[in-house]
DNA sequence: GCTTGCTTTTAACAAAATTTTAACAAAAAA
DNA sequence: TTTTTTGTTAAAATTTTGTTAAAAGCAAGC
């Protein structure tokens, strides 16, 4: 699941943006300040940020510095009125990843924030290798000691989402949310079944282990 | 936004206390005794209250008792009379997190309200280290030296409220409040059991202790 | 359209794990 | 000492998960 901090005070935009990246498939959290935004990011890790410069209390650049004192590989996309430019330089020193004036199109900014996604890698990767499995999302087929091990579409891309953040627990309304259409109806139940499956075919491999998490949801850790 | 509700029965120091709150960017709402504190409360959350002992109506003691009794996070700072300090006891027993004494320097008060908003943002951390003890809420696990420290959700639970607030006192209901679902009809005792077991799980632990409060509740202390 | 062969989902029951209760012992307060 | 509160334990109750098989969907080919 990708989820994306956004930090706009103005509320009518701050909204429009949430709306058209949640529509993009990525989960939001909105706040209004730089404080907040700050509170937020203590409290979870987030896939990238989008920010506008002037903010309350505490400003883009001021939280653009806080993050990347921190965790410098989180992608922060700025937004900024066009009267505000000559400040474009010191964002990029700062280590701000890219820029977009206000006004600006909508669809221009899923793209860039795509891009951005893809460049920081935490979209998820083509390959992935795990002990003696390893899986290509390109051909959505999986090896085991080189032969293939026959999985279903569900199958793979659950194993895929569990080994490619490993020892995170994901609940099932999160991995539902993250391989099932919006609007199915299936019970959580069904992730269970999908995991008694998993466990089967999985049998033969020597790189990690499904996990329960009793009352939460489930993990893959390495061993 | 930050809110901060002050209740302050005289006019003067009340206007003072909200002003210069208001300059340090936080939005404050003012009243006057307790009964308008508990009114405005109920309408709206607060990221703090400061609170005279000494109000009208219903005073300070009584205000944060019905506070405690149902959000057990929202951080208190009390500001009393010199001659009222015996009081001081019995506010710390209830769950106020600070104590100012009248007359006190401004900055002192504004510095203090600020290290209560950051330990109370601190009790949604993402992650916590306590000596050899490391619990992180994302995996939803416990690491002691480094190895897993098998819990349950509860324990995890119970014991990360506990040691986001070192030192504080939790009652039985304030920690079911925050943990049990809301119609949950267990005993309080159910409680004494999880911590029972906290005690016996965490032996290994050298950052932390926890204690019991006889008549009250428990809380973790740091050594 | 109808089969056929596959995948996905549901439902049901068994098994496992957790949570809660209850009872009594120990400790603290009155 | 008496009363109240807490510690501890084990069993009961509840919740959650594992497993299986059958039902429902779905797409390719007849």
């Amino acid at each position: 699941m990708i989820t994306i901090l956004v930090a706009e005070d103005d509320p009518a935009l701050n909204k429009i943006v949430c709306a058209r990246l949640s529509a993009a498939g990525y989960e939001t959290v909105s706040c209004h300040d730089g404080v907040e935004a700050l509170a937020r990011l203590d409290e979870r890790k987030f896939s990238a940020i989008v920010c506008d410069i002037m903010m309350p209390r505490v400003d883009g650049f001021a939280l653009a510095e806080a993050v990347r004192s921190g965790d410098a590989a989180i992608p922060i996309l700025f937004i900024t009125a066009r009267d505000d430019l000559p400040s474009k330089a010191r964002g990029f020193r700062i280590g701000v990843d890219d820029y977009l004036v206000k006004p600006f199109d909508l669809e221009e900014f899923v793209l860039r924030v795509g891009a951005l996604l893809r460049r920081s890698g935490a979209q998820l990767r083509r390959e992935l290798t795990v002990g003696n499995l390893r899986m290509d999302r390109e051909e959505h087929t999986a090896y085991v000691d080189g032969a293939e091990l026959p999985l279903t579409v569900r199958e793979f891309d659950l194993l895929f989402l569990l080994l490619s953040a490993p020892k995170r627990t994901f609940t099932r309304a999160q991995l539902m949310n993250a391989l099932w259409d919006f609007d199915s109806s299936a019970t959580s139940r069904t992730v269970d079944v999908y995991m008694a499956k998993l466990r089967e075919k999985t049998a033969a491999c020597n790189g990690f282990e499904l996990v329960t998490v009793h009352g939460l949801g489930y993990k893959a850790v390495l061993r």
